[in-house]
DNA sequence: CCGAGAATTGAATACGTATTCAATAGTCCC
DNA sequence: GGGACTATTGAATACGTATTCAATTCTCGG
C-alpha cells in the first residue's frame, strides 16, 4: 500500500494527495448528494480504497454537530420484552442512519449520572425504557435540545413524548374477564412501586374490579424480578384463603408465578386459579405456560418510538405526544375462560 | 442564566470567559489528574455549573483519538443467553469508562457492511458475539489497530482473541452421560451450520458417542431458532424409530424441543427420552423445564471478554489468546440420570 | 534574601472533517 | 457568438477540545 507516514490512519488529506484533488473533494466524494463530478468521485474512491481510508465519523460529528447516535437507556434485560424491543429499535434506527449507544443503569441507580453521561456524549436523541425520569432530567435535555422519548414508562407532569401500551384500559379488561370467569378473590402482583406501568395497571385493575362488583384485591409486590415474584406468589398461596385469580403486572412475573404454582401447589392454573400477565412476551405463548395476557406489541412499539424520535429530530419545536399502542386480551390456558 | 449567544451549547471557551481563565484551564478542570490549582478548578466548575456546560466528548475523542466506545456486535437477542451477557458486558465496560455502541446485524447478513460501519465510527475495540468473522475483517481491524475479541465464537486460522465455553469437552461429557444413562439412539440438533459453537459441540458429541460405543446420532437442524427447533423436534418424533436422547446445540432450542414434546407427544422427558441443552440460561433452571445442560457462565464470560479487551488496549502488541471458560454438566429432570 | 526546582498558567496549535465563498469551466438558448 | 446560468472546484475557516511549550509564580532550604 501507499506511503502514509508511520502507522497513522489515512485521512481525507492523504487521499486528496494521492487522488490529486483537494481535501473538500474527498469529503464530497463521501457525502451523499454533494456537488461533485462523477470522474472526480471515482478518482477519490479509487485512492481511498488503495489507502484503506475510512471517513472519521467523530470528526464529521464535530463539524456537523450531529453525532447520529441515539442513546438507549434500558435495564431489566432479563425480561425478554426489553431485548426484543431493543433489537427492533436498533434495526429501525440503523435503517435511518443512526447507531445505538447503550446505557444500562444498575437496577436501583438514580438517573442523574446517566444524564451527565448521555449529554456529554452528545447523543442526538434519547430513548428511555425501563427507567424513570426526573423533572431536572427532562429540563436539562430540553435545554440541551436533545429529544427524549419514554417507552413503556410515563412521568406525569412532564411534557415528554411517550410510547406505551394500554396499561390502564388493558387492566380494566383483565378485571372484567376475571369477574366474568366467576372468580371471587382477585389478587394483584405489583412490579416496582414507582414504575408507571405497574401503577397504571394496578389502577385499571382496581377500577375494573369495582365496576364488576368484586372486592379489593389482595396485594403483593414482585419488583419485576423473577425470584421475588416467586416469593410473592408463595406468600399468596400461604394465605388462609388464597386468591383464585392473580393478575401480575407483567408476563415475566406471571411466568414466575406459574413456576411456583407448578412446583409448590396442587392448584391447577386455568382451573382452580387464574394467572394473567401483561406484555405477551414470546414465552407466554409457549405451550408449557399458555399464559393469558394483555398484549403490548413490542415491534410496533419500537417502530413508534423511532418514528417519534425522528419526528422530533426533524421538527424540534413540536409538542410532546403521548402515543398509546393498542393491544388486546389473549385468552390462553392459564386463566379460566369467561362463562357463556 | 448567562449570556451565551443565541441557543448554542456553552463551550469551554464560554466557561473560560465567565471564570476569567483560559480555555485550557477549563479543559484541565475536567481532566482527572491534570495540573491545576484547587481554586482555579473551583472557579471553573462554578462557572460551568452556572452555564450548564458539559465537556463535548466528541471533540475530546477527536484530539485524543480515543473514542472510549466499544462496538458490540450481537444478534439473536431472543436467546436469553445474549442479553444476559450484554448487560454484564455493558456494566463492566462502564466501570472502566467505556460505552457500548451496539450493532445488531440481521440474522443472515454478511459482516462486511458492519465492518465498514464499525471502523468509520472509530470504536476503540470490538466485541463480536453471535457473529462470525472473515479473514478480511480481522485483517482490516488489525491494520486499523482495533482489537477484536470474539465471544462464544471461534474462527479457525485467524489470530483473534476468543472467549468461549467448553464446547467440545462439554459435549463429550454429555455423550458420556447419555451412554451411562442407558440410551441407545442419540440425536443431535444442530444450530446454524456455520457457527463454530454448533460445530464444536457436534464434534465433541460424536467423539463422546464413539468412545462410548454408541451409534452415530440422528441429526436435525434447528438454526438456533425457536420455531425451527420445534419443527426439527417434530421431525425426530415422526421417525419410525425416534431417538431416546436428544442433545440440542443450545438451551434455547432445547426448551423448544421440550415444548414440542410436552404438546405433541406422550413421551415424558427424563423418563422415556432425555433432552439436553448447552448454556444454562436462567430459564433452564425453571421447574417447568428443569433442563439438563452444560453450563456456560455468561457473567464470567463477560468479565473475561472485557478483561481481554482492556488488556489489548493497554498492550497493543500482545498476541491473541484463546480463553476457554470452564463449565460443568448440570443434571436436572429433563434427562435420565446415569445408572448406579 | 537568593536561587533551584516545582506548580501553575495561557498562547498557539493539532485533531479530521464539513461548509462557505469566490473563482473557474461548462451548457444552453436565441 | 454572447450572455445567463449551472456545475464543479479549492482556499480558507470553523467545530470544541487536549496538548505542547514557554513564561510566570510559588516554595523552600541555606
Amino acid at each position: 500500500m501507499s506511503s502514509i507516514k508511520n502507522g497513522r490512519r489515512p485521512t481525507a488529506r492523504d487521499v486528496a494527495r494521492v487522488a490529486g484533488v483537494s481535501q473538500p473533494a474527498v469529503s464530497r466524494a463521501f457525502t451523499e448528494g454533494a456537488s461533485i463530478a462523477v470522474e472526480t468521485r471515482d478518482k477519490v474512491l479509487r485512492a481511498a480504497k488503495e489507502l484503506g481510508y475510512r471517513p472519521n465519523l467523530i470528526a464529521r460529528s464535530l463539524t456537523t454537530s450531529r453525532s447520529r447516535l441515539v442513546g438507549v437507556a434500558m435495564s431489566y434485560l432479563e425480561n425478554p420484552f426489553y431485548p426484543a424491543m431493543l433489537e427492533r429499535i436498533a434495526a429501525i434506527l440503523a435503517d435511518a442512519g443512526y447507531k445505538v449507544l447503550l446505557f444500562t443503569s444498575p437496577p436501583g441507580a438514580p438517573c442523574e449520572p446517566l444524564l451527565e453521561d448521555v449529554l456529554r456524549n452528545r447523543v442526538d436523541a434519547l430513548i428511555l425504557a425501563s427507567a424513570s425520569i426526573t423533572s431536572r432530567f427532562a429540563e436539562e435535555c430540553s435545554r440541551a435540545g436533545v429529544p427524549v422519548v419514554l417507552v413503556n414508562r410515563r412521568t406525569p407532569g412532564h411534557r415528554t413524548s411517550t410510547v406505551t401500551g394500554m396499561n390502564e384500559d388493558g387492566a380494566v379488561v383483565i378485571a372484567e374477564r376475571i369477574a366474568r370467569a366467576g372468580h371471587r378473590r382477585p389478587a394483584f402482583m405489583a412490579g416496582l412501586e414507582n414504575a408507571s406501568t405497574s401503577q397504571e395497571r394496578e389502577r385499571g385493575f382496581l377500577r375494573g374490579l369495582v365496576a364488576a362488583g368484586l372486592p379489593e384485591p389482595l396485594r403483593v409486590v414482585g419488583h419485576f424480578d423473577f425470584e421475588r415474584a416467586r416469593s410473592a406468589m408463595r406468600a399468596l398461596l400461604a394465605l388462609p384463603k388464597p386468591p383464585d385469580a392473580v393478575f401480575c403486572a407483567n408476563d415475566y412475573m406471571a411466568l414466575a408465578a406459574l413456576q411456583t404454582l407448578h412446583e409448590e401447589s396442587a392448584l391447577r392454573p386455568g382451573r382452580d386459579i387464574s394467572i394473567i400477565g401483561f406484555d405477551d412476551i414470546p414465552a407466554a405463548a409457549w405451550p408449557s405456560f399458555a399464559l393469558s395476557t394483555f398484549s403490548q406489541p413490542y415491534a410496533l412499539m419500537a417502530e413508534r418510538v423511532v418514528a417519534r424520535v425522528l419526528d422530533q429530530l426533524r421538527h424540534p419545536g413540536r409538542p410532546a405526544v403521548e402515543d398509546v399502542v393498542p393491544g388486546s386480551f389473549l385468552q390462553r390456558r392459564s386463566s379460566r375462560p369467561v362463562r357463556a
